[in-house]
DNA sequence: TGTACATCAGTGAACGCGCGTTCACTGATGTAC
DNA sequence: TGTACATCAGTGAACGCGCGTTCACTGATGTAC
């Protein structure tokens, strides 16, 4: 990696930390070169002015997002061929994650920066909008395959039930950081996989079945 | 109502909406006090300083959702004396009221300032996680009410589940704002709203009983 | 291999504006006797 | 009812600090010939 490259990365990398526990319009250039050991004009060669700073977090936490989802749910992939318990595996995988990170999740960029969307210009706010979208279609393909092989009993919105689940994600992590207690973003990462499950695979209704059967 | 009175409210409004679109760090005390026509002066008469700000706008949001809640739950328990359906309806009308807003939502004051807490203090840090707990326990209380009359299949936690509806508030809120359409938020409260129904109405259940006991 | 030039990754000093806060003051309204 | 004083709801001017941004400059590294 170039100097300067590795320069950039720890901005970013500050600058995140910075936003998320005080928001970007009181996020100041001065503590984030102050952190970084450099002076402002080498804060201003890597980013022209401080939009350049948004996009940059924004396109480096899309990839880091993406980095995510395709590690959680290939690993979910290769421990079940099947759609429904791909998914369920992967959010169980997500849940898992997030209640390891020392000290609780971070915070999401998106969702601080959906709060300040004066700050911004409107590239900025396609950005930030095209990143959800992305999160959204990533689960609505999976919950389609499930739909494909486990015909539900009453129509599912697969766009619905993604988003159902991003803002399990979104809200866990206000609720989490709201109350002061980590644990609460897996938690409602669980209770977001166990509505997926409850709407493609109701036990209760075997359960009953075989009851009715036995009788 | 005193003229002081009315002033401090048009300020407490003014802020609100600034900080919003902006979050608090970037809201200036210049713009809300020209939105008012008063001067900054003015301004320091009602408020000591900007965390006297803080604390006014949490006080306030607590009164208005208190009044929300009281609202939407009372008039669902006047449509029905079932504590499910009471649930199930005070969702409805919720969703419905948020659907009705003009502009969509414009976002909870909570999530925000959770996404800003290093610029308080320890009291209006206290003062958010306080309103966040009370509403989880609004919903708690609710929910065990349920529990007593439905005995579910498999154990419900009302803490958790509660916490799932206020996820969905917040999550619904950010995502709405991020997409840029107010509909999503509406539209996961229904979510919320069917995801109780499902984990203790499981109507599948009955429609294969009776179809069972008719076979 | 040596030299000339270009690019990289910054430094240092200065800029003007806007920020939150303070302070001495004021005119209108309320209250006590 | 009149007068004295207190409180309410502000005004106006000034403060110093920190903010984002600019600009001329520089030493180290890379590249062409």
């Amino acid at each position: 990696m170039r100097k300067g490259t590795a320069t950039r990365e720890r901005i970013l990398e500050i600058a995140e930390a910075a936003v998320l526990a005080k928001g970007f319009g009181a996020t100041s250039i001065d503590e984030i070169i102050a952190e970084a050991g450099i002076t402002k004009s080498g804060f201003f060669y890597h980013f022209k002015d401080k939009n350049e700073l948004a996009r940059g977090l924004l396109l480096r936490v899309g990839q880091h997002n993406d980095r995510l989802l395709a590690d959680m749910f290939g690993r979910a992939g290769e421990l079940s061929d099947d759609p429904l318990q791909r998914l369920l595996i992967g959010l169980t995988l997500f849940a898992e994650y997030m209640a390891a990170l020392p000290g609780g999740h971070p915070g999401c960029l998106v969702a601080t920066m959906s709060y300040q969307d004066r700050l911004f210009d409107r590239e900025i706010r396609t950005m930030v909008s095209e990143l959800v979208r992305g999160w959204n279609d990533y689960f609505r393909s999976m919950i389609e395959d499930i739909i494909a092989v486990y015909p539900p009993r009453e129509p599912v919105d697969a766009e619905r039930l993604a988003r159902t689940i991003s803002c399990a994600m979104d809200g866990g992590i206000i609720m989490s950081k709201a109350l002061g207690e980590p644990g609460v973003l897996p938690e409602q990462m669980l209770m977001a996989r166990n509505y997926v499950k409850l709407v493609f695979q109701p036990l209760a209704v075997h359960a009953v079945q075989r009851k009715a059967v036995a009788a």
